[in-house]
DNA sequence: GTTCCGTTTTGCGCTATCGCAAACACCGGG
DNA sequence: CCCGGTGTTTGCGATAGCGCAAAACGGAAC
């Protein structure tokens, strides 16, 4: 088995008060695994045997209806944890997890998760903050689905991203892994047409530059004004 | 201090695996209030000093933006916990907390917090679930926002609340609280003109009827028929 | 270099839903 | 019993964004 590092994990939020002989015993519950771009990591519906920590690479979670239209749950960055469906007291996956670029994981199974958390108390506090973080969020994003337009959603899911998971360049800032109009589109609960009507309109007003799963915020400034605009307020 | 008789609460799954003794020692550290109908718990933006449990009647947590729209985040029942701002990290509520029926609950600062929660690993695992459970709802909202029209919209959000707090009537099933159709258009991302349309068509069909902030679901077997029916099926 | 496939762009009509405005109904209070 | 106020109904444009379709584009594989 391959063995962790801890220095690696040591500073994630996760393992905050998390004493370095106790991380030694938690990582020794886990194994490593490698994901290529494009491929599943579990699919929504399957038994949850497993929970995950992020080390290298992007992960997309989706949820999917039982007509087929998808959403975009969320993208994980390295040191999050995802796939924690048994934490919350789920039998199975509620979303589908694909690795977006190579990736690198830690993997725990399930069964461990009632262990760790009895006897790591900060774990157990740990995870109920980052669970309490995503609901926030997901708080956030129905009140902007209910209160916005399409492109003020648009600008706040990449300013998002970009926050993430953005690259500083010398002008702008890219995102970090290749994610296309599809994917914003599931994420703002729009189309791929309407998110290529808006990224052009940015594009040709010099606010982003765009191509094939590419995207950089050439002006984020800008861009932020753009996400806080209310809905009337015109364009002279 | 009013001593909370344990056995009105030892049966709630936030107490499940909490032993007798301990739950009164958890209990010890609660006060109880009351909240007349349609006032303040907490606001949005103030310091989170309580958490709270709902022993009886019906509160409304809200989401305001900047610009003063307002969303319905959840209706809280009897048995669940609200305003745990700081079990996730937050100094602060996120939300506006409202009783909508004369009301009563368990108090606890937030400082017991902490302390508890090491204590009762079970309590802490709990309130994991019951966070996960809520985010589990929050994505099925925004699937539901970003895939369906306003109408299933609000038929699934009727169906949910008659579900959690519904009292069955020799036909149908009566929300059991005061509810307006604001109310609904801000559970649902519309209006309340848009949720008017569409119940007054529901009455007309003898789905529903309802009044002032009342709503009796009649036909609760054929709005669940609607509120699973795909855009374009038609209504031949 | 060429082919093939997934992604992106763009045009155009359509419609679900909003937004505004006005009239109503119901309930509690005096 | 009447009054005032909140909640509800309904009509009528206006429109943001969808849905469909087709074409252009870019990359990767061979």
């Amino acid at each position: 088995m391959a063995r962790v590092d801890t220095s690696l994990v040591t500073h994630l939020p996760l393992f905050a008060g998390v004493k370095p002989d106790e991380l030694e015993e938690i990582l020794r519950e886990a194994r490593s695994g490698r994901y290529p771009k494009n491929s599943a990591i579990f699919e929504q519906g399957a038994d949850a045997q497993s929970f995950f920590l992020l080390l290298h690479g992007h992960v997309r979670a989706a949820k999917t209806t039982p007509t087929g239209e998808q959403i975009v749950v969320r993208y994980v960055a390295p040191g999050e944890t995802f796939g924690l469906a048994m934490a919350i007291g789920l039998a199975h996956y509620p979303a589908t997890a694909t690795a977006v670029d190579d990736s690198v994981v830690l993997i725990w199974p399930t069964a461990a998760w009632p262990r760790l958390a009895e006897r790591f108390p900060s774990l157990a506090a740990n995870t109920l903050q980052t669970v309490g973080a995503r609901l926030q969020e997901s708080h956030t994003r129905i009140l902007e689905m209910s209160t916005q337009q399409v492109e003020q959603r648009v600008a706040h899911a990449l300013l998002r991203l970009a926050k993430q998971s953005g690259k500083k360049l010398d002008q702008g800032i890219e995102i970090d892994f290749p994610i296309s109009r599809q994917d914003i589109a599931q994420m703002t609960g729009t189309t791929l047409h309407t998110v290529s009507r808006i990224l052009s309109g940015w594009e040709s007003q010099g606010l982003v530059e765009s191509g094939r799963q590419r995207i950089i915020l050439r002006e984020p400034h800008r861009i932020v004004v753009l996400a806080e605009r209310s809905a009337d307020s015109g364009a002279a």
